[in-house]
DNA sequence: CAGTAGTTGTGGATAGATGT
DNA sequence: ACATCTATCCACAACTACTG
């Protein structure tokens, strides 16, 4: 008996990958669709307008970017209406025994722990608002569904995995999207980590995130305990200790690679937080790792 | 070996950015 | 608004590696 749903206790200690059983993009203008359900895990994107979701506990307006996840036989309809036409595109999957080397569920959960709390939350349905990083992948999935060879499915599998994986660590980050201003500091984190490589500045950073420059320090100083400078340089230093150990990069060409423009100052600011200058850094990182030498 | 070139690390002076 | 800190520039010493 394969596992049936989400929540079905046999992907946790089974071999089992998820299997599309049918993808498809529909235009709805105007349609109301009674109370149904089915054997696969649903996934509904909204690509444009806007639709009603009904299901026995809940009404769930969606709108452009948003996301539904529905499980195995959850009751839900669908209502557009006639006023504003929905672009959807639907991804609908069952789970098969293993077939080939591509990951399991029970392995993507060991390697990912968002996904194993969605696995273990029974929720009927996940919603995720506006949710790009999610329609990115859904969207290369469909596209390789649309172009797939017959017995050519690895990539099919992995954007599946992919696309799971995504989805599950949306979710978590939703929950913890209560405080009102994690999600600047969430998307000021992501823009230094995206840059680092680049002269950054304050003002820079907060015009990302649309703040005032003192308004964007003193979240951030509440928020991660340090301050915006403090953090880049953290993440360009441990790049740098990265790149010091695992790459032949002369010392001279690191601060380039890490948005610091200038060895002298690279090399005062690497002794004051690693505590050696960057040569003796690699040095002990080689006699780490060959000892022999 | 001395001479040269290149690399690496340090210290001081400074303007401008940062943090409160 | 203002004291503090950052990042740059410059000068220089120590070291390595190569050359004749």
């Amino acid at each position: 008996m394969e596992p049936h749903g989400l929540y079905d206790a046999k992907l946790r200690t089974g071999d089992y990958h998820p299997r599309i059983a049918a993808y498809y993009y529909k235009q709805w203008n105007g349609f109301q669709m009674a109370l149904h359900a089915h054997k696969p895990v649903e996934i509904m994107y909204v690509m444009s307008g806007k639709c009603k979701i009904e299901t026995d506990t809940e009404t769930l307006r969606l709108k452009k970017g948003d996301l539904i996840l529905l499980d195995a036989e959850v009751r839900h309809s669908l209502e557009v209406e006639e006023s504003h036409p929905c672009r959807m595109l639907n991804v609908e999957f069952t789970f098969t025994e293993q077939q080939g080397a591509y990951p399991t569920l029970k392995e993507l959960c060991a390697g990912d722990g968002a996904l194993g709390e969605l696995l273990d939350s029974g929720r009927p349905y996940v919603v995720l608002r506006d949710s790009s990083e999610a329609y990115t992948v859904l969207k290369s999935l469909v596209l390789e569904l649309g172009e797939k060879q017959e017995g050519d499915e690895w990539m099919t599998h992995l954007l599946m995995s992919q696309l799971l994986v995504r989805i599950a660590r949306l979710v978590k980050e939703a929950k913890d999207e209560e405080r009102p201003y994690d999600s600047y500091i969430r998307n000021c984190v992501k823009f230094l980590h995206q840059n680092y490589d680049r002269p950054i500045q304050v003002k820079d950073v907060a015009a990302e995130v649309n703040l005032h420059p003192s308004y964007l320090q003193r979240i951030f100083k509440e928020s991660m305990d340090c301050t915006v400078m403090d953090y880049l340089t953290g993440l360009r230093i441990d790049k740098a200790m990265m790149l010091l150990t695992h790459t032949d990069l002369p010392v001279h060409d690191i601060p380039e690679y890490i948005g610091i423009s200038t060895r002298e100052y690279f090399s005062a600011v690497f002794k004051k937080r690693v505590g050696l200058a960057p040569g003796a850094y690699r040095k002990s990182r080689e006699l780490f790792h060959h000892p022999a030498r």
